[in-house]
DNA sequence: CTGTTAGCGCCTTCAC
DNA sequence: GTGAAGGCGCTAACAG
């Protein structure tokens, strides 16, 4: 019966205290072994130490060693939608700066729902960490007065909040577009179709509005624009076809203002039998793994997720170290890349 | 100056002490209130605890609670290669599995690199998850040294490690390879091609051993097999050439091992103006998004991923629980979903 | 009903 | 060189 409690009960973990006895020695050595100030021990109970240490498996406690310290090194990143390509790329990036800073990586997925955003900031609140990158849900103020009040360093990515003043990191969303668009005219696309998820975020209104005003220029193009949810794949295919009616005399090209809604808008095209690169043009915001495997390819406009990922844990570093510089708003250039469906034949 | 100072030294999070004593009372009381005996205090008391809760933003400290308690309510997940869809939708189980226990989840991205998860699970043993979920790298006893020591509550995603005794979550594997391959042939494919990346990984080689098996006891029919590192496009190209070659009279077809391969191939058949679904019949393990958009779409073998995340964590949470019963092993079904690939005209 | 007290594991003066 | 003592923020006896 002995033998059964031994089992249910595992050894508990070894605790400096512990380390110290076993040692011979007491708590304020051991404490000394582990940070780096051996030059001041006999090499004798550094010896002793080393041992015990090993002998018992001993692992300091970051939980107690925050307590004492008031630094966590932990790090919280806040992801809209984990399923977006464009976000794991971003998580990648804040990983690689992370481990290069000796932070660890908390992940949270909001799920693109507002109130789990609201769920994790105050999570990450609590567990202390020292900073936090956040791709924000949306652009409302509901989020914000949380945030707003947070002694806790933040930077965001790609999506901007409203009042609430935050180093952002994000793609020139402008120059993005206009790329994009004049690549398109110069094609000879004569009407062209923006379509975006719901306008519930900075970076959508931006890439539309910077579309709206290149068209404007164009004296015989014509520019029209659809909102459409991602599940609502009935809205979608009756928008398109709309689109191909109306402009039917004219070169028709469609962008897709994210990588989710390219998916999306290509699987509508097929059911439908529109074939993108004849029937008509299309190309994404955000490159796909995928592009250049769907039909004659997708041309997409690609964005350094990875490198953006990476600058925004550099950025909240420098304020977690206590920088008072104005706020900064990186954009990073983003790259055209050239596939079939934009190059009607 | 003193203004410098002010904005510089951001002002201290509240604590249960300055609570109390805000509302006048004993840290006893606050702390009480926070944990659910609320019935044993006035309801005077309560009123001022609570408007001091308010006034100071006060948020209790999960690094001191942990400490005190022992349990904190953290769980690891150790993912070999984030950029894997695969494993983003087994993140995205865990993590719902997560909050519905009320747990918060540390990701920690290998990368695929063994030294990577070693160096994750002290980190995660330090910070004294409460248990941790695993897609290991290998199979080989590396990393073993370090898991088998660790008191920590485990379960195994996918991938088997030797000599370590644990739960595992998985696809089964055996019953997956016997339909996939059962539907080549069907197909009228006669000679099928296994491929794999380096078969460092026991889901593999169950993968592979199946196949093989399966294919013994078709009389007229040719089993080949191969090996190549994602990377490697010139030496895929190769492989598929020489199995067209070798096999040029037959009906031919390819299985991928996984889904991060597929791509790969299906980049490589494109290169080499191999199409699949007319001069060859292509099947992978894993769904991809895209799999309907590449040419006339291509059949794959899709994993229930998302339960298996979630069911990885509830029997993870039974371990952290006490529970004794002897390790489990369950094996989910897969699912074949055919596509053109596979139908040759 | 409420407050006082003693640690959880660690680091850090401060003495020896 | 080394160790004892106090406290980080919190909870859980144990008194009142």
């Amino acid at each position: 019966m002995s033998r059964a409690k031994t089992t249910q009960t595992p050894p508990p973990r070894a605790t400096i205290r512990d380390v110290a006895s076993a040692a011979k020695t007491g708590k304020t050595s051991v404490s000394r072994y582990l940070n780096g100030e051996q030059h001041l021990l006999s090499d004798a109970l550094k010896e002793r130490i080393e041992r015990a240490i090993a002998l018992l498996d001993y692992q300091p406690s970051q939980m107690a060693r925050s307590l004492k310290s008031g630094q966590t090194r932990l790090i919280g990143l806040i992801i809209a939608d984990i399923t977006n390509p464009y976000s794991v790329e971003v998580m990648r990036g804040v990983e690689a700066a992370c481990r290069q800073q000796g932070l660890t990586l908390l992940v949270c997925n909001t799920n693109n729902e507002l109130n789990q955003e609201k769920h994790y900031l105050q999570l990450l609140s609590s567990y202390r960490v020292d900073g936090i990158v956040i791709n924000a849900v949306g652009m409302r103020e509901d989020a914000i007065s949380a945030l707003q009040q947070s002694p806790v360093p933040m930077v965001l990515i790609d999506r901007k909040v409203n009042n609430f003043s935050c180093d952002v990191i994000g793609l020139n969303n402008v120059d993005a577009t206009r790329t994009v668009t004049q690549h398109l005219l110069q094609q000879g696309f004569e009407a062209i179709l923006f379509l975006s998820e719901p306008m519930t975020i900075n970076t959508r209104l931006v890439r539309l509005h910077t579309f709206l005003q290149e068209m404007q220029h164009q004296p015989h193009k014509f520019a029209a624009q659809g909102e459409v949810e991602l599940s609502d794949s009935q809205g979608l295919e009756t928008l398109l076809r709309d689109f191909a009616d109306r402009y039917a005399d004219k070169r028709r090209a469609v962008i897709s203002v994210n990588g989710a809604l390219t998916l999306v808008i290509a699987r509508a095209m097929r059911r439908i039998g529109m074939v993108w690169g004849k029937d008509i043009g299309l190309l994404g915001f955000d490159d796909l793994e995928w592009a250049e495997l769907a039909g004659v390819g997708i041309t997409t406009l690609k964005q350094p997720t990875y490198d953006m990922g990476y600058a925004a844990l550099e950025q909240l570093v420098t304020r977690i170290q206590g920088s008072n510089e104005p706020i900064q708003e990186h954009a990073f250039p983003g790259e055209l890349i050239v596939r079939g469906s934009t190059t009607l034949a």
